[in-house]
DNA sequence: CTCATCCGTAAGCCATCACTTACTGTAAGC
DNA sequence: GCTTACAGTAAGTGATGGCTTACGGATGAG
């Protein structure tokens, strides 16, 4: 499960409308898809990405299927983001490579 | 800065390329470009995406234009993970979930 | 066995996106 | 001032993505 395939899943909004649902407990196709403004085979595409992004498991139950959330599906996600970006470490190499560059004194107006 | 246009920015991955150059320091455009299979426009398109999602400073250097990362920027997108999809608290309310939905004991086959 | 229900898949459509080349604008060097 | 180097913008193109309707497959009830 690459951060890509996560960070690409979680970019459509309503994928995220439908994991932000499935908070509230695991749910089959067709409720979550009463719950919005999609057609049932649209919710049935977007789990499916969501599932390979690892951000969501299916439980067969019967003749239905169970949809659960997966939040510890984040955590390439969280180690990407900490591994590449990580505060500390970035807020140091951020200093020093402006410091490096930073050559003539004028006054910053951009945002920081 | 919406999470969604930081998700939106880091989903394609020229632009997480393009940030993760800018890690070893401010650049402008065109060395940039040079480091990547595309050309120099493209370059400047990516960059005006990351800098209205805030991953991005722009720092006028003469007749150039230096870009530098922004870390900081990404704290949005940290916070709705952390708010929306926290461990702890998702933890929790998936283990409750689970439990009030598991009402027969078959093995969980699925992945966790 | 038949039927109804639940759901995934296929096929097609339309909007968006990433990319290109061509052009315009701005700042420095002579 | 004129030219050169830098970079953003415009316009057009091909590919990708999200959506729809129509269909096919599996399970459970009668």
């Amino acid at each position: 499960m690459a951060y890509g395939q996560i960070l690409t899943a979680l970019a459509d909004p309503t994928r995220r409308a439908l994991l932000e649902d499935l908070r509230a407990g695991p749910m089959p196709v067709a409720r979550l898809a009463a719950r919005h403004p999609v057609s049932r085979p649209a919710v049935s595409q977007h789990l499916k990405v969501l599932q390979e992004a690892g951000l969501v498991a299916v439980e067969p139950r019967g003749s239905a299927r169970l949809y659960r959330a997966r939040p510890r599906g984040l955590a390439p996600l969280r180690d990407y983001l900490d591994e590449v970006w990580g505060d500390v470490l970035q807020a140091f190499a951020e200093e020093v490579s402006r410091q490096m560059e930073d050559t003539n004194a004028r006054p910053r107006h951009q945002d920081d």
